[in-house]
DNA sequence: TTTCGTTGAAATCTCGAAATTATTGTTTAA
DNA sequence: TTAAACAATAATTTCGAGATTTCAACGAAA
């Protein structure tokens, strides 16, 4: 089993909680491989922002703090942004129909979560499909530097939101919102595009005053 | 001695040559280390996009492209705009100050190089004073994402463009756009702040014609 | 009671050898 | 001559043990 792809799935769906120590000790024998092994894959995604790395100190799950919730979610809504209307500028059929069909499958799960709840593999299902919408999106920007960032900020942001993300607290509002964002997408106007993605994740910006609060604490 | 940090300094310095392979084996000599010692290092640097890796196939330093400079270039524009507006939005004194001092320190040393040429440790002064100052640009911006995520753009920019640095191919138009930069910091003026941003780099974005060349080839 | 230092246990980090996989060069068959 | 199969070599990856450092518990001195 490839270890670093495992770990960065586990990383952002909720097997660990925030601040948990993760010895790769302990780790290793979820995997049949040496400490040494995991300890490469824990060494990679540290840099990938995953994990906390303090030397000799070891590895941990980042600490949850508002604070960068805030600050991952204006780096994101900023990529998502310029690579939204960059993939317009370059518009062509191509990038909106598959941009149609990751929607297409995204709110059919999401609609079978609203009904039935989230059973069966629709968690799993969903994650995926959440990527592969998000993803689209920016696949037709034309920079592979820009699509690898958004990627990197994207399982942070999937991280920290984890929580949030398996309860599905704000099902009726996302379906609403990705609608938004590919109305906006096949209008062609980037300034709709730019305001649908905002909306999609103003509910996760903090207040300046209650980071003022933490900020002096931290 | 920290195997990661020197072997990240010597990937921005022209230590290596693009494409360069880079075996642990070969490298644990210059550490005195052992190759899994050297292979952590280059296994974290790869995550930062300043080591190709591929596995079973080992480390290379990456290759040059034309499309990868522009897209890096475009993609340090877009970070080094938005958290230099934000640092103008929080504008203190203390910020203002900082940046001219940093300035200060930069501007002496070009103007050392303009005369004498790259002599002495001139050219490693340059590296470390031009960092500084770009990331005091940033430093009051209030988010540690958007800095990071910069220092990481900046790392990869300096790889692609060592060439030019160590040349100083462009050192008066440098020395005349920094100037331009603080001017706007202290002008408190967004809109300059960008043009003098993009003004700064736009020498280093290469032209739509000649991508699609590079594209279809590669 | 508090602080500091000591000691033992546990975790982290380094290492070089062994196992696996790619690469190169050679031979053979078409 | 070219292409494919094989063998020899070199490089990469994994591994577990040993060295180092941190952490926690305990006891002595202020």
């Amino acid at each position: 089993m490839d270890v670093f792809e495992d770990l960065k799935r586990r990383l952002v769906s909720g097997d660990f909680t925030y601040g948990e120590k993760l010895r790769a000790e302990a780790l290793r024998v979820d995997y049949g491989c040496s400490a040494s092994t995991v300890r490469e894959a824990l060494l990679r995604l540290s840099a990938l922002g995953l994990v906390d790395f303090q030397e000799q100190r070891g590895f941990r799950m980042p600490e949850y703090s508002r604070r960068r919730q805030h600050e991952v979610t204006e780096m994101r809504i900023l990529l998502e942004q310029e690579g939204a209307c960059r993939s317009i500028r370059n518009s062509s059929v191509d990038w909106e129909a598959r941009l149609n069909a990751a929607h297409h499958k995204l709110s059919h799960i999401e609609k079978r979560i609203a009904a039935k709840g989230p059973v069966d593999g629709l968690p799993e299902l969903w994650m995926e499909a959440e990527l592969e919408f998000h993803a689209t999106l920016l696949s037709a920007c034309g920079s592979d530097v820009l699509i690898e960032m958004h990627l990197v900020i994207y399982h942070q942001y999937r991280q920290i939101k984890v929580e949030a993300d398996r309860k599905f607290l704000h099902l009726a509002e996302n379906i609403v919102e990705h609608q938004a964002i590919v109305d906006a997408a096949l209008s062609g106007d980037k300034a709709t595009m730019r305001t649908a993605i905002y909306a999609h994740f103003e509910r996760h910006l903090v207040a300046a005053d209650a980071l003022a609060m933490e900020g002096n604490a931290a």
